[in-house]
DNA sequence: AATAAACAGTCAGCAGGCTTACTATTTTCA
DNA sequence: TGAAAATAGTAAGCCTGCTGACTGTTTATT
């Protein structure tokens, strides 16, 4: 596996951390694209085009994510009076709540890593490096 | 960004790099996943059960995996002989060709960063620290 | 003012993860 | 030997990425 690409071992990686999360999360009633986006909107409402900029999603992919959100009860999307093609996004007291329970999991579950901050800041180098080409110039 | 919890950068960085793949790998007809079993192939036929393990996925995902590829000429399953229940794959000289082009790809599209060799490192022990428990004692 | 362009969101369909549930075959062992 | 258990693979259905094509609304241009 040392002479796996780099690229392959980061989506195994990832995949492997994002499964022992979903485990985790779904006793809360969550999914890991679901706590991005409530983690998002715990500070404020905001539209589907925003949510999908900041998670570095297509909006198409936010949208059915907000559909699941909304179908259980943890988000309501309501039409901006100002601008109607726009849906100003809310979460409910219960998906605040099923955030709550959720957050201390997300530093929790990530196991033990010597090298814990020389990951973090080579990844962010690395989406730096890449995410300008996709997503433009983002301020988050 | 520097707020987000490392599982959450370690599966955007995992998705932005495996989009810029996937832009280099569509020209050669091949996928993400389909290059990763014809790498394992290239050295000789496998069992599926085996090909699934090696790449750390659930056979249901390598049956699947393996449909794509065989649709498009690239493998091909026989029934083993000594036992019915097998199915040996097998590359053909179509898929052989296609590895051959993609492989030098996957070294080249990464894109430099100042902290390569840490983070494959950080990686591999991320990896070993959390696929024990979801894959048992693998040897590669 | 009328038309063109840009924008916000959705729909349909594909890929590739996952789980649960099934068939068919082989192995184990009582 | 014959029944139970293990193994290899598939099917169906969910989630979350993606693209391409579409509707409806707002803004810009002429």
């Amino acid at each position: 596996m040392d002479a796996w690409p780099t690229g392959r071992l980061l989506s195994t990686a990832s995949r492997l951390v994002e499964h022992a999360w979903a485990e985790a999360l779904e006793s809360h009633g969550l999914t890991h694209a679901g706590l991005i986006v409530l983690h998002f909107l715990s500070t404020g409402p905001a539209s589907q085009i925003e949510l999908a900029r900041r998670a570095r999603v297509q909006t198409q992919t936010m949208s059915r994510t907000l559909d699941r959100l909304e179908r259980d009860g943890y988000v309501e999307r309501s039409a901006d009076a100002s601008d109607r093609r726009r849906h100003v996004v809310v979460i409910t007291p219960e998906g605040a709540d099923a955030f709550r329970r959720a957050h201390d999991l997300e530093a929790t579950i990530f196991p033990e890593l010597p090298q814990h901050d020389v990951l973090r800041e080579a990844l962010l180098q690395l989406i730096a490096a890449t995410e300008t080409r996709r997503w433009g110039d983002l301020d988050d």
